[in-house]
DNA sequence: GATGAATGAGTATTCATTCAT
DNA sequence: CATGAATGAATACTCATTCAT
């Protein structure tokens, strides 16, 4: 019965804060986020609506948080930090996380590939205010640009292992499409895709890329 | 001073109905469904709310209409009445059309992207009623698995010209999973690829599955 | 082919009218006034929503028409101008001829109820201006006074022949009570009474009160 | 400043669901239904549109809501739990009782003819959801069965203390549409009633009917 | 006369957000 | 901290009526 400490009360809040974001990206991303009310994310994480409002200034700043707080665990897991080159085994390894956290974060690429494509939510949740929220001290832009920078120089070197014409920036853009393409597909009809589809993409697209 | 006859009527609605169309369809794609208000529409059309329910029963009736009238001009254009095999020509023919019809109707591809990630608007549009009207006389579900048929059966005869490692099924896969996402990043990003992008896509994608 | 007459004009202008008021007598009694729009009138009646405005100057003006004209049809069947007294037989005349109106115009009466208890309608129809149109020379008020002044001197009279506590204000009161009750059950659930019921009812009116 | 109870949430509730229903069966019966818009409602209870929403979920929700309250309590007053048979006293009770509750709600009364004979409305609120709601535990449906029940029962053994031209059957349908009659006079014209008018009607029901 | 396209004021309903307790 | 009653601005949709042809 000891009063709590701050970093107690710290603590339990952080608990509830992911508790409301957990029960709001199930049903941003299966239900839309405009259908989506507050009332119900509230029924569903046994709060009031009235507190979800003491953890989040917005409806937009809940959906923000959502995003920020997953692509911080996107950015740990691939810790682009990565001042030299791709060998091919680290690509391979990169190709296979991206598919490890397309599996593993589904809701939330399904979340984002809806929010992205709609204009009137995107600019609200990425605007200057939010752009400018770093996560783990990088600010989110940087992420995909450290991507697009390392797989440029990746392709760009394989030039001396390929043949003739192979052209490095057809390959990229081949590389990327299939990966977006792929991408779409799972998030949203993973239903269909099952046993050794996963393995079948990948072996297909190292043979071909790596 | 005399009546109208009634084709003149019938004309001045056709007009009408395809004015509405285009700056709906202009709207949904670039704002979005929900967030562009019948308001919006009637003022850049020149018109009341009002005439709106004249010519389409609803806002969902109005997106119906739209895609319905894009999907029979693709697949006019397409003709996939195709009872036979697909030679290797008709594939290259079949892939420029569809990069054809990608640039020539960017804007419906982009509602399109946009209704089918979108859960509550998706149902209402397809929903039974709308499902079963036909586009010159053929249901438009079969429009989709004419082509699925006729690309599994082009690449599953490919394999006699292929070598020995050649697996029909993942080639289809990857195929569709590069249209898929050169589809929707030359929908949504099409500022950035100019030039000869879609040239060096198409050469790449026939250079490798023709 | 020769040229119309004026009163041929104006036979096929009153044909016109009765035929647009039958249509909407119709639909005004079983669907009611508020439900029944212009459009599904002239629709139904065959002409364009324009006519109709040129028949008659509003929708409310049409119920006017339509329970004026019923009213005097009823008011000429009836042939109220009696100066003199009623005997037990015209009594009983009148009551059968307030039956069989009851059955012969059952639209009406569906009609002219559920009128009367909307206060909103009511009150438009039955405006000052529309008030004083006349039928057939005799204002509309009168009707129902010339008939209550009948009834209450029946009573009054009756009197005589009737035994020591006959009350004739409680008589009127119960007869006409006992006509209201039976004439909006009738008019409103008419298919529930069926054979003889009409006379079973006639025959105790009379017996108790002619 | 310590928060609201769970109890004194229910008791403001209770409160205002009473409040709006109060204001809303004014209007409702003196207006009616369709011409009682939302805003007005909201504005003579003081409250604002959007509140309307929190308590009844339509405007049909509402007025059957209304309607539903008013049984419940004319079902208590009546409380015809009666397995046996009516003595003529219970009759005459039974008589004081249609009266009693036919002055004190009147306002009800009207509403309810008013709905009766509106046919869009009734369908609405007399739904197959509505009608099960079961008042006190009994569906409402088998409230006018019941007193249908009893009355027939009534006149039938009446028979015995009546003349030999006694007809159960006529004498019950020359009761039920007196009252009919009646009532829809006193609800709507309550105003020229006046004075000792209820007493002369019951005292003349009873001397014929008791 | 006759048509139906066009208008616009009016209506029910939703929902993020605020605030007294 | 926590609650949920209360707000009000916004939105889709309806329909009597007008008017150019």
């Amino acid at each position: 019965m000891s009063p709590r400490t701050p970093s107690q009360f710290e603590e339990m809040r952080e608990e509830k804060k992911n508790l409301i974001m957990d029960v709001a990206l199930e049903h941003f991303s299966n239900i839309g986020f405009h259908p989506t009310t507050i009332t119900h994310i509230a029924r569903h994480a046994g709060i009031s609506k009235g507190l979800m409002y003491n953890y989040f200034k917005s409806k937009e700043d809940l959906l923000a948080s959502i995003i920020n707080r997953s692509i911080a665990d996107i950015y740990t897991y691939f810790n682009p930090d990565h001042d030299s080159h791709l060998t091919p085994d680290e690509f391979e390894l990169f190709i296979r996380k991206i598919f490890h956290v397309l599996h593993e974060k589904r809701q939330f690429w399904k979340l984002l590939y809806r929010i992205m494509l709609q204009p009137g939510v995107y600019e609200k949740v990425f605007s200057e205010e939010n752009m400018n929220i770093s996560v783990s001290g990088v600010p989110l832009r940087e992420f995909s640009e450290n991507m697009a920078v390392l797989l440029t120089d990746y392709f760009e070197r394989k030039k001396e292992r390929a043949g003739p014409d192979y052209d490095p920036r057809v390959e990229l853009l081949m590389f990327s499409n299939a990966v977006k393409g792929f991408a779409m597909t799972s998030v949203f009809s993973a239903e269909q895709y099952q046993g050794d589809y996963f393995e079948r993409v990948i072996d297909a697209l190292l043979k071909r890329y790596k």
